[in-house]
DNA sequence: CGGAATCCAGCGGGATACTG
DNA sequence: CAGTATCCCGCTGGATTCCG
C-alpha cells in the first residue's frame, strides 16, 4: 500500500510539506523577481505578525528557497529574494493564481443564474 | 496598496484560502477520477485522524469541490468523489507533483557533488 | 462502516515591549 | 529597521468511546 500522506511516497504531499502552510506560497509569490525588505513584506501582509513572518522567512531560507542579505548599515537593512530553487516555484504559483481567478469567475457567473 | 494576504485582491491567497491547509490538496489528488469510501481514504492517509478527515471532507463538500454519496445499506457505505469544480484542480495538482519530483531530483543530484 | 461526541494537551500565533 | 523575548490565549487536532 502506498500511503499518500507520506512525502517519500507521494510527490503532492512532498511539495505541500515544503511549501505548504499558510504563508509560504504567498511570500514566494510576493517576492517574485524582486528583492524586498522585511518591513516591506510586513506591509504587504498586514495580517501576519512580525514573529511569524520572521519564522517563515527563516524556514524558507533553511529550505534554500530564499536568500537573506544583510547590509551593514544604520539603520539596518535586510533584503530577501528568491534563490534559483525558489524561482522554480514561480510557474507553479502562476498556475495557482490562474485557478484562483477562474474559480472566482465561475462563482460570479453562477450567481447570475 | 494592494495587500497580497487579502483573498479578494490576490489570486494566490484566494486559492490558498480555498485549498490550503494540510490535507485538502492531498485528498483532492488522492481522489483523482476515482470514487473512494471514507475508510479507504483513512487507510491511504494513516496520519490523519477520522475526526480531522471528516472535517476536511465536510469543508470540501461545502466548497462544492467534492460530492458525498450515501448508500442506504447495512453496513453503511459512503463514497466521495470530485465534482467538476474539484476536477478542475487536478491539472494544478499534477503541476504540484511535478515540482515535488523535480525538486527531489535536484536535491539528490546535489548530494552527489 | 462511517462517523459524532467528548476530553484534553500542545502549540501556533497574536499583542506588546524591548534591543542592537 | 529588523528583528527577539515574553506572556498567554485559543483552537487544532489526537485518542478514545459510543452510536445508527
Amino acid at each position: 500500500m502506498r500511503f499518500i500522506d507520506n512525502p517519500y511516497q507521494c510527490p503532492v504531499t512532498r511539495t505541500m510539506s515544503i511549501i505548504g502552510g499558510k504563508w509560504k506560497p504567498i511570500i514566494i509569490n510576493c517576492l517574485g523577481d524582486k528583492s524586498l525588505r522585511f518591513g516591506k513584506l510586513n506591509q504587504l501582509m498586514p495580517a501576519i505578525s512580525n514573529k511569524v513572518l520572521s519564522n517563515e522567512l527563516k524556514e524558507l531560507e533553511a529550505l534554500t528557497l530564499i536568500e537573506r542579505t544583510e547590509f551593514q548599515e544604520l539603520p539596518p537593512r535586510v533584503e530577501y529574494k528568491l534563490t534559483t530553487a525558489g524561482q522554480s516555484l514561480l510557474p507553479l504559483m502562476h498556475e495557482v493564481a490562474k485557478w484562483g481567478n477562474s474559480h472566482l469567475a465561475k462563482q460570479l457567473e453562477n450567481q447570475l443564474h
